[in-house]
DNA sequence: CATTTTTAGATACTAAGTATCTTGTTAATG
DNA sequence: CATTAACAAGATACTTAGTATCTAAAAATG
């Protein structure tokens, strides 16, 4: 409970007041349960963990989140959506299917490759979203050694 | 009412068929209503069109057409999932914004890539969802007009 | 310290989908 | 062709994710 701020739980209240938005209790019990979670969750998961915020504050305060871009949504394979910290700007996951933990995909040529595929296609691209799913090496590792 | 099926339509049903799934009216009737859009589209859509077919038969009729192959789901750039008649097997979309129309796009390099990707990340990939949203070249064209 | 702005919480509502149950239809089979 | 078993439909209730609205409580500010 009197656990000091983490670094985290500090950028994360950072990047709301930079978007002029307060540092309260509830956001502040929020930014703790997420900074405390490496793996997607949503915004029941959240609501389990803190039962004293009201339902409408965890949905508002994620939205703030999203919009100060420290928090992503991830598409799950079953098409669900959960939310996730986010390192950085616009990225792509390696998400495991196994344990949930993703890895962050940048700076690669994807970007470049869709352009020139919908370039054939005559289209204008605005956006992309992409998801991979599969078994990170920790996950992957067990499985093979079974077979 | 009593027009003739379309090709379409008959390809729907021959779909539902190979699946063992009957011909029915309801089926028939949701199936018809598909086929008339090259959009996506939502349950609720089809609701609206279908006041006479109960709720649960379309979204079970949805689960049939998806599981059958021959509708698929487009994630929305707002992160909504809405429903598309499916024109082949494992593909992704080009997406307008502006008018919703979607072109497939098949046989491109993308799943190399994303393997070669992963495979720098110890990743094991399983599968993957890709939409790409933009601009179709029929709306593209008098945005660029009206300059 | 009074006033304005922001935030919180309760609550009701919407949208998308699932589960359950009863009834109706269809198809298979004796 | 009548019976029966399988399948499908519709109603309804419930779940999950999220939005909207309203009132009250906190903060910030003049």
């Amino acid at each position: 409970m009197s656990k000091r701020d983490s670094p985290m739980v500090a950028h994360l209240l950072d990047a709301l007041e930079e978007k002029g938005y307060r540092d309260t209790a509830p956001r502040r019990a929020i930014v703790q349960a997420i900074a405390q979670t490496e793996k997607h969750f949503t915004a029941e998961d959240l609501r389990a963990q803190l039962p004293e915020v009201g339902r409408a504050t965890i949905y508002r305060s994620l939205k703030l989140l999203l919009d100060a871009g420290v928090v992503c949504r991830v598409l799950l394979e079953d098409g669900n959506l959960h939310y996730q910290l986010s390192h950085r700007g616009h990225h792509h996951h390696l998400l495991c299917v196994e344990c949930g933990v993703s890895e962050d995909l940048t700076g690669c040529d994807i970007e470049d490759q869709l352009k020139s595929v919908a370039a054939a296609h005559q289209f204008q691209v605005s956006g992309h979203w992409l998801e991979i799913y599969g078994r990170c090496l920790n996950c992957a590792l067990p499985a093979a050694a079974s077979l």
